[in-house]
DNA sequence: GTCTATACCGTGATAGAC
DNA sequence: GTCTATCACGGTATAGAC
């Protein structure tokens, strides 16, 4: 009756792909043989090709997860409505969020160079998040809430980069794995939201301490 | 009587190691093979070896040079001397323009996984540069000059994720040329200093239009 | 200093038994 | 669903002529 019996010792496409995409992120995806899969799955090179065609496959199924991870967030109703401040705010927020729940499928998808199709089309799509993005900070420097004294391109820039930066150092369990890629060290960083949170505190207040103000600090 | 004859159409290990680290750039390390290089340098593959023993010696004199650069910014004058706040901005001001002067090499460090020795001893010296800049603005921190809402190492952290991200967009010329890693779009973007002045100005003051102030802006 | 030719091995992927 | 065996190809690097 059951359609998915419990046990989980055979791999399916989904749970072969978590493996994989762990051992993308670690040495690279070129870097990546179908061996190296082999043995962090725990079975043959050719059982892998069971499940999937291929390997680019592999990085076309893990990239299309972290791309419409990210676009469902330019749809939420944060995003749509309100200031044009509150609608940048939040999407940055959310997008740190999905970066985190999607860590390691964003992660491989920000690493993608553009040698084979696929990347070239996850690179087209990024492109496009980052555009609409733009976009809604756009009307929030004409409407005077985001300074205007930087360019707005280069100033979106900069906030992916703070943004994207999380996925080098961001390691949910406070522990660095086999991850001989990061140049960071361990400890617990908090959760997704606390993340996102100081994202937002910095991108939008910056480090500065006190904001010279009428009130004393 | 020349050590160094005018002509320069042979191949010099510096002058090779410029177009290696072109292709490296485009193609991910991994993802260029001798034979890549040989097209781009115009010569074949084993002329290559009469320049340099393998590849990785190309990729370890590369992020050499990178990591060279980003050091000699902590012995500058700014770096050591002043208030602890403006000892961060002037790191922070520094390290962008010498990544900048030196993109394709910094761009290459800042790609590097740990597949090989050569990499991981390139991810240690990031980690010795990064920890020493996380302690400059620890300083800061503690006199009361950067805000102390954020945790200093998370701070750090997404201070050096906008800094290093200038390399996925920033093109001296504002002409995207074979880059087909690039997410982003070309335009001229100005010089290195005027990058710098972004980065310090939003990753200090941030994003939002006019900080609360006495002072009408 | 550059070339052609080649050694030798690891790669992605397939065939077919169990 | 997993395996062993195998294929054709491209990988890094070397040998030796010019």
């Amino acid at each position: 009756m059951p359609a998915k019996p419990p046990k989980r010792d055979t791999y399916t496409p989904e749970s072969l792909l978590a493996v994989a995409v762990e051992v993308f992120n670690e040495r690279g995806y070129d870097g990546t043989s179908m061996e190296h899969l082999s043995q962090a799955a725990g079975i043959s090179k050719s059982s892998i090709y069971h499940h999937v065609s291929s390997k680019e496959e592999l990085l076309r199924r893990a990239v299309s997860r972290a791309i419409d991870g990210l676009f469902a967030v330019l749809d939420e109703e944060g995003a749509v409505t309100g200031r044009p401040l509150e609608r940048a705010e939040y999407v940055t927020r959310r997008t740190v969020e999905v970066l985190v729940a999607e860590l390691p499928y964003v992660t491989l998808l920000l690493r993608v160079r553009g040698n084979t199709d696929t990347e070239r089309w996850a690179l087209e799509r990024r492109r496009e998040f980052d555009h609409r993005v733009a976009g809604l900070f756009s009307a929030a420097v004409q409407e005077g809430e985001l300074r205007g004294d930087v360019e707005v391109r280069m100033a979106t820039r900069l906030l992916f980069g703070m943004i994207n930066s999380v996925v080098e150092w961001y390691r949910p369990d406070g522990v660095r794995q086999g991850d001989g890629g990061s140049p960071y060290e361990d400890g617990p960083l908090g959760s997704g939201a606390d993340i996102a949170d100081a994202v937002v505190r910095i991108a939008f207040s910056g480090l500065r301490a006190a904001n010279p103000g009428p009130a004393g600090d």
